[in-house]
DNA sequence: CTATTATTCAACTGACTTATTGAATATAAA
DNA sequence: TTTATATTCAATAAGTCAGTTGAATAATAG
């Protein structure tokens, strides 16, 4: 009997040990500025490490070595095609678990609560629209659902009834733009500045404009959530 | 206006930078096996240092360490009264949070999924009941739901209904189960083994009984949930 | 077949993490 | 005040992670 207790309790254990690890591990493989902003350009859309590259900034090694990471553990997966090798999220799953974290973050940690205030406030786009409000808003029609990211990325998916503004035509486009509709603009997500300098620039024209607290991303989980129900 | 773009550029970039390493700071204190159990055992009851030592196995000072780690990033809190410190989840919205992490990884990483099933195999617990299931099957009365988390456990918090017989009891107490009703035994959630413990040595007896899919801290989670809609 | 380009691999350095030890601090009981 | 106990701190050694370099591989165009 006594045998039989510590068999037992050896193998709890043993168990606790594989689970526990196996959950650090994909911890760990997220736990990194770098592989974070990885994560955030391939929740827009399928790209190559070249682009990764050029979206962020990292060597090109080191975004190699990074993919390789975040796929060790099933977060994102490739394919390879001419010269190319590109990469996307693997799962759904994963998207929505990794919202849930950054809005953790975000409202429960001080410093990121009070970093992203000051930005949003000095762009002045601090009445941000949520996700409820986004709703209510599109029935009334009187918005412009403006999507300011790359053209690539909004083709990829974009939030229904949006048009496509890339920030950096914004200038040159004014005149498309309906005076009389407030505008909302959105991009990648909540670490995104595109918007904010979208609504930046376009409250200083006179434009009444806010921008989403969210991005596509979000929307897409979103919207995956309430077909499941 | 070009110096203009690359001060823009450089803000966005510093902002970027603050956001991402905040977030990758709390995902690296929770990614260690060892502070992973430390939650677990935090997320059923406040305890000790000693407390959760006896409970994981691991050195004073190491938990000490990791309980630090835990505080640095707003995940744990700490009161001092006579000789001990007591530490406890410093909010719920954490613990939410982290279920969706554990739902995710059960459900979505191979292995995880596949050592789970072994476990609850091993002891015939492998037809497990979901928080829905469990609603259902508390309205028709005929089950009793059993907590074996030890007494202390069960007294800082239990769920609705149920019965306290923590498993080193549970031999000893056999009488004082009704024979006819199905049994349904939970514990301190998917990664804890009390529960497929009393399942095992239940159903070897001959009794009618399955575990939880989850314990405490998830349906604590669920109800939070459910009242703030 | 050769040259070109995109990506990965291997090896290395410096920086962080973890676990262990023993000393230091703080509380409460004698 | 002294003593015992619980916890934290500081220093260390071993292990892991991140970023850089240059070489290796693999696909395509000429």
């Amino acid at each position: 009997m006594f045998v039989y207790l510590i068999v037992n309790m050896m193998k709890s254990r043993e168990f606790k040990d594989v689970m526990y690890d196996g959950l650090s591990r994909l911890l760990k493989a997220l736990a990194n500025p770098q592989r974070l902003e990885i994560i955030e350009m391939l929740s827009q859309e399928e790209k190559s490490v070249e682009g990764i590259v050029q979206s962020t900034g990292i060597s090109v090694a080191n975004a190699s070595q990074h993919l390789q990471i975040l796929k060790s553990v099933n977060i994102v997966r490739s394919r390879k095609q001419g010269h190319y090798v590109y990469y996307s999220l693997a799962n759904n799953e994963f998207l929505a678990m990794y919202h849930h974290i950054v809005k953790y973050a975000i409202n429960e940690i001080a410093e990121l609560e009070r970093t992203l205030s000051r930005q949003r406030e000095d762009c002045k786009a601090l009445q941000a629209v949520s996700l409820e409000e986004l709703e209510e808003l599109v029935k009334n029609e009187n918005v412009l659902l403006m999507d300011v990211r790359p053209v690539s990325e909004f083709q990829s998916g974009h939030i229904g009834g949006a048009v496509s503004i890339p920030l950096d035509e914004l200038i040159s486009r004014l005149k498309d733009l309906p005076g009389n509709k407030e505008i909302i603009a959105y991009c990648r997500g909540p670490f995104c500045v595109l918007a904010d300098e979208a609504v930046k620039t376009l409250s200083e024209k006179g434009y009444k404009v806010r921008r989403l607290d969210f991005g596509y991303p979000e929307w897409k989980t979103r919207l995956m959530e309430s077909k499941a129900v």
